[in-house]
DNA sequence: ATTTGTGAACATGTTCACAGCT
DNA sequence: AGCTGTGAACATGTTCACAAAT
């Protein structure tokens, strides 16, 4: 059986070896010793961890540059994330075909999401709409969105919501940078 | 002169008073006992530490959809990101003209970087090519890359990059939702 | 011989709580 | 009275180094 030790994945995942074992040992013990790591075990477990044994339904909202090339990740439907819903505001996007997902308008939120139990959002909108959309999700029952617009969202526990803004990583590549000139 | 305090800082940023405060105190010491923050010279005294008080000279390779919803965020020009030059592959692309900046072709990548000073390369290149071309800017001499693929790319020392990816992303909310359910 | 799993040592990060200014 | 700046206490995260397992 193919294995992997903890020495390869640190380099892999730009750690040490010593961090991966620790990390691994939180939650079990999946090595043998003088072996390493099976790897289809360790991938099981590993998406057991990490939530991906199951699959995610998940609502994007915005269909615009952001939006379609998100809807395109192949990375997407292989993790177990199924976007089974686009929602735009923008009547000459409404009624598009996407792959088999219709685009249909935000008007319809609370239908589609309580209809179908999404738990997810992706957030491609307009940096001005976001907190309200948001809001609105939120509403609706979601528990997680990852933000693409470039503003800190804010949701009430237990929802989590993750930004995700080129500009503040820019800002830290810059104080990276500036600090080793 | 308009203040803030380190608590009201702290919950648009969404942590404690006393971490604004500590973190502040390592660079310096910026507010006013019983006042706060004078506004004006804590933002010029955090562009300073985050290395905006500069302007960056930046890259971007891969006009796709991606590239350019990247190159109309308005808050890169404002903090100081100039993106001065685009690099695509595509025949059908190269010669265009985005807002005065012309899309050339990535075979040109060392003449425009080099002649330039580009210090910075946004990514937005396919997956399949992302560690290709990351290595070929590193050898122009670029000091710092955002890459937008959904890979895990590597420079070699003191070259600095950020992976954005929208799918490590997703997992992470994934754990955190699997986590409190 | 090799590589894990893990206490113990070390390092870094966060919170507390209060003296010191305004 | 109000708010910062900061040591000290506490918590969390990382590395070391080696016994245990194959």
């Amino acid at each position: 059986m193919t294995t992997v030790s903890s020495q390869v994945l640190a380099e892999r995942a730009g750690t040490t070896a010593a961090q991966v074992r620790k990390d691994l040992s939180l939650f079990g013990t999946f090595g043998t010793r003088g072996i390493g790591y099976a790897v289809p075990p360790l991938v099981n477990h590993l998406r057991e961890i990490l939530g991906l044994s199951r699959s995610w339904r998940v609502v994007l909202v915005g269909a615009g540059r952001i939006g379609s090339a998100l809807f395109e990740y192949p990375t997407f439907r292989e993790r177990g994330f199924h976007i089974i819903s686009i929602l735009d505001r923008d009547p000459g996007k409404i009624g598009r075909d996407w792959g088999g997902v219709r685009i249909q308008s935000v008007d319809e939120m609370e239908g589609v999401v309580q209809g179908t139990g999404v738990e997810i959002g992706l957030l491609a909108v307009p940096a001005s709409e976001a907190q309200v959309v948001l809001d609105r999700l939120v509403g609706c029952g979601v528990r997680g969105v990852l933000n693409l617009a470039p503003v800190r969202l804010h949701a009430p526990e237990p929802v989590v919501v993750h930004d995700l803004d080129p500009t503040l990583e820019l800002e830290t590549l810059s104080f990276a940078l500036r600090t080793r000139e």
